[in-house]
Parts: C-alpha cells; structure tokens; sequence
DNA sequence: GATACCTCAAAATA
DNA sequence: CTATTTTGAGGTAT
C-alpha cells in the first residue's frame, strides 16, 4: 500500500517535472524565434521575452493559470534558475512581469482577503537584509517605477496587504532571489529559494525617511538546501579552482590530468572511497578505425577556409554537407555552440572537411568542455557529478567514454547490462550498452516544434543512422560521465554525433543538457535500464 | 467589459 | 562602464 503510493508520487513527480520542462522550453524557442524575428517591432524595442509570454498566454501553455498556487509549485524544485521574470511566470512560480508580491486577489479568497504567494528579492531596497534564512523586505510602493529612494510613504495595500494577511493566517510564501549572472542572457538569473513564512510585519521611517512595510520571512526548515547559498558557494568554489587552491574535502582538482579542456575536481566528504581516482582516464573512447573510406569524396565546407565562421556563407547553414547530412531543417547547433534539436544522429564537420577546426560552428563537440563539472560523493547515489556553473538547456556537457567492445562480443552475452542506481561496478559488469537509451532527443527540441505555428519551415525529416554496434566498457578505462546518475526525469541526455567519414556504426556518445541547471545541481541521464 | 493605474524588467541610450 | 531613459507587459481594482 506504502509502496504503490510511494510509487505514484514519484510517477506524478516526473509528470510535473516533465511539464514544467516542456513549458520552458516552448518558452526559449518563442523567445529565440521573437529575438530573430523583429520585423514586427524597431530592432531596439524588442523584448522578446515579453512576446514569447503573450504568445504562451495566448496559446494556453502557460502552468497553473486557472489555479493560483500558494505554497510549492508542482515539478518547480527549490533552487531552479530562471533567466527571465516572464518564465516565473510560465510555470506559475510568480504571476506579475515585473511587481515583486504575487498575491490571490481579495476576490478570489473566501475571507475576502489578498494572500501572497511569492516575492521577488533583487536586493534593490534600501532598507532590504538577507541572510539567506531570514530576509527583511521591504514593501511596495511610495517609490519611483524604476527604482531610486522612496519619495512617499507606504501603504498596506496591494501586496503589501497580501504579506501581512500572509502573517495573520501563517501561511507559507514563495521567495525567489535575483542575481547578477553573466551566464544569463538577461545579465540576471533568478532563483527559488523555497517556502517562507513571515515571522513579523513592521511600518516604520525606513532609511529614506518615509514610511515603509517591512516584512520579516523565515525560511521554512526541511527544504532542500538553499539555492540562493549553494549558488554563492558554486562560485566562491569556481574562483578558488581558478586561483588552484584546493579546498578541503578534494581528492584532486582534476582527475583528468589535463586530459579535458577543463578540469574535473573530485570531492568527498562523506567517506574513505577514493575510487575515481584508481583507473586510467580517458577523454575520448577509441573506435575502430573503418576498414575503408566510408564516404569517398567526401566533401564539405570546400568553398573557403573562413565560410564556417560566417554563419550567412555558403557553409552553414546551408551550403554544408555535413549540416545536409544530419537533416532537420537547419543546422544542428546554433552559433552560440547550442543544440538547437536533438535528432538521430548528428553529423559534424570531421577531419577530412576543410573548415577550421577551431572556429567551425559544426564541430561543438570535438572542441571539448566548456563547463566545470565535478565529481562528488553522496550519501544518495554513491558518487555522482554535478555542475558549478549555470548550464543553458542545449548546452554540451561532455562525451561518455569507455573501451569499445564490438556489440557480439563475447563477454556482452554474460555481463548484466543493468546499470541501476545502487549496483555497484562489479555488478552490473560494467557494460553500458547504448542500444539501451531511450530517444530523449526526441523531447529536445520537439515541444516547441509541435506548439508553434508553422512559418515556412518544412518539418523535420532526420537522417536514418544504423544503432550503434558497440558497448562501452567503462570497468577499466572511462572519463567521469561514468558517474553521471540515472533518472527517468533527467536532465541531460545522450546524443549520438558522428563527425565527418567516420563509421556510422560508431557514433560518438554526447551528453547534452535538456533543461537549466543551476549550480551544484547534480546531473542524470535515462540510461533506459527500469521501466 | 472597458479603463486607469500599478510594478524589485529589460533593452537602449547618454 | 554606470546611470538614466524608454518602452510596455500582465495583474489588479474600479
């Protein structure tokens, strides 16, 4: 009974994740279609994201609409990241584009009272103080639209009514903090903290000499641990992997050895494993050479050494090969180094194609990492590997390596090819055989797709690639992907790419992110291993 | 419903 | 580079 229950929870658990993803991402691809698109509006005055909410408003695919939530948001997790104010609103966490107190009308409350639902921090407020569990805030109101001292005094009305009826009936609040990220596209990145209650409201002189409300809120104890302090302690970590000071707790600053474009810190402060550091690390998995040349004559980016960095030229996107190869209507990765679509396969520029291999926007992934990623030990999942930066849905993270052993090897038909969380190594053999990932790419890229009506595009036909005819065997050589958890909601996945006349059959494996993930956040893919 | 007024945005400009 | 201006979205109350 316990169990069917539990089980249940956890099924609606990765339905609402799911949907809060789907939304996001429909929001991103409206808001990348609005920012190419400006003939509507002056090339200045272009707030894409303002257009991609009123489009997502319209089309009903914005989250709890019809209810407004107080307390959590379902598939809305303590610490998510948001780029814009109008995402907070996609997914329902905060209902206004720009106030900072989201409240249930008075009208819509039995008592015929407003009660808030969440806040917004940006630390914009003289008389504002925050310690992470306790943050003063101030009111609204008495204060020029854009910001500047209070030149009148406050009200209780409006959300400040809402935050004191709040106090009276001792009900939880939403609080999401702003801050500066250069990550963002928005320069700001906004993060929920989780449930707050409000211990006291004051009126006072504040430190303008006008009266103010001001609000004490109190972290709810039990929730996930900060996002706003994990957050500051990603970066404060960051800068001290910058500045090579190994902080306590790291077995090492890079398990790789220099092998990656960025190195792998491993840290543990649970127990004695020292595991990760006890095999031979390697960045890239080594396929057999082709008995011939797949492709003779294989020809791409020809026509100039520089085209590739000329997004407009005969090269991407549409005068290249390999960009044709991999079909889908466009070019699979957008000049920023993104995916914009998962597909099939995906082709990329490869040694015999005369592009530079360094500038090439069809070569994202031969190029390396681009974010911090560490190794870490936890009591939940053994060893696990999350992010120190703020990674970008599309963004690629790394490759899944190992030792190729030919699909018909003998040793596949005894190894137990179950990788389940808590097995260890030695027994689920070691073997992960890609055959087994689910098509999540088909869900990268895909929602926006089947949302937004058609503007000329055709859609996507994706090029055909045979499975892979291999496993990897990562029980003696591998990279950290290795430690990358499983999850049926994950929030990265596995592309395959093949790069220039390589072998088909041998696809590279590509681990990309498929929604924002904030710092410290750890990293999961679906390795198709449960039901 | 139409309207006025509100607001811890975001982009462009000085 | 920062400070300021410009523009304007959805929500709320009337």
């Amino acid at each position: 009974m316990v169990r069917a229950r539990v089980a249940a929870s956890q099924a609606d658990m990765l339905q609402v994740r799911n949907m809060v993803r789907r939304a996001r991402l429909i929001f991103e691809a409206l808001r990348g279609r609005c920012h190419r698109n400006t003939e509507h509006h002056h090339a200045g005055r272009n707030r894409a994201d303002m257009r991609a909410l009123s489009a997502m408003i319209d089309g009903e695919l914005c989250l709890y609409r019809d209810v407004r939530i107080v307390g959590p948001v379902p598939g809305v997790l303590v610490g998510d990241a948001f780029n814009y104010r109008a995402e907070l609103l996609v997914v329902g966490l905060h209902c206004h584009t720009q106030a900072g107190i989201g409240y249930v009308p008075a009208s819509q409350v039995s008592e015929g009272h407003p009660v808030a639902t969440s806040i917004v921090s940006s630390g914009g407020y003289l008389d504002d103080h925050d310690n992470g569990d306790v943050l003063m805030y101030t009111g609204s109101g008495g204060r020029p639209r854009n910001g500047g001292d209070h030149l009148s005094d406050q009200e209780f009305q409006r959300g400040n009514l809402a935050l004191s009826y709040s106090y009276n009936y001792d009900v939880e609040v939403r609080v999401i903090r702003c801050h500066d990220c250069d990550a963002s596209p928005s320069g700001k990145l906004y993060v929920y903290d989780g449930l707050y209650k409000v211990q006291s409201t004051t009126y006072g002189p504040g430190k303008s000499g006008r009266e103010v409300c001001r609000f004490k809120l109190v972290r709810l104890p039990g929730q996930d641990a900060l996002g706003s302090n994990t957050w500051r302690a990603a970066r404060d970590l960051t800068d001290a992997l910058v500045a090579k000071i190994r902080p306590p707790g790291y077995l090492t600053m890079d398990m790789s050895k220099g092998k990656e474009a960025v190195p792998v810190p491993v840290r543990n402060t649970v127990d004695q494993d020292v595991s990760p550091l006890e095999f031979e690390y390697l960045a890239c998995s080594e396929f057999p050479a082709p008995p011939k040349p797949v492709r003779r004559g294989h020809k791409c980016c020809i026509y100039s050494k520089t085209a590739c960095s000329e997004m407009s030229s005969k090269c991407a996107p549409s005068g290249c090969a390999c960009v044709k190869r991999s079909g889908g209507g466009g070019p699979a990765y957008s000049a920023d180094g993104t995916l914009v679509r998962g597909r099939p396969v995906v082709y990329e520029c490869g040694a015999r194609c005369g592009c530079p291999p360094r500038s090439c926007p069809n070569r994202v992934t031969q190029r390396g990492m681009k974010h911090r990623l560490e190794v870490f030990r936890s009591k939940e999942t053994e060893w696990g590997v999350r992010t120190l930066d703020l990674i970008q849905p599309g963004a690629f993270l790394c490759e899944f390596t190992g030792d190729v052993l030919p699909a018909d090897h003998p040793r596949i038909a005894n190894a137990n090819t179950n990788a389940s969380t808590g097995a260890s190594m030695e027994e689920w053999g070691g073997i992960v055989d890609p055959r087994k990932f689910p098509p999540r790419w088909r869900e990268w890229g895909d929602a926006p797709a089947a949302v937004l009506p058609d503007d000329g595009e055709e859609p996507p036909r994706f090029a055909q690639c045979p499975a892979p005819g291999y496993v990897i065997d990562v029980s003696k050589r591998r990279n950290f992907a290795a430690y990358i958890s499983h999850s049926r909601a994950p929030n990265a996945f596995v592309q395959l790419v093949v790069r220039g006349d390589e072998d088909e059959s041998c696809p590279h494996l590509m681990v990309f992110a498929m929604e924002t993930i904030p710092p410290m956040r750890e990293l999961s893919i679906d390795y198709g291993v449960d039901q």
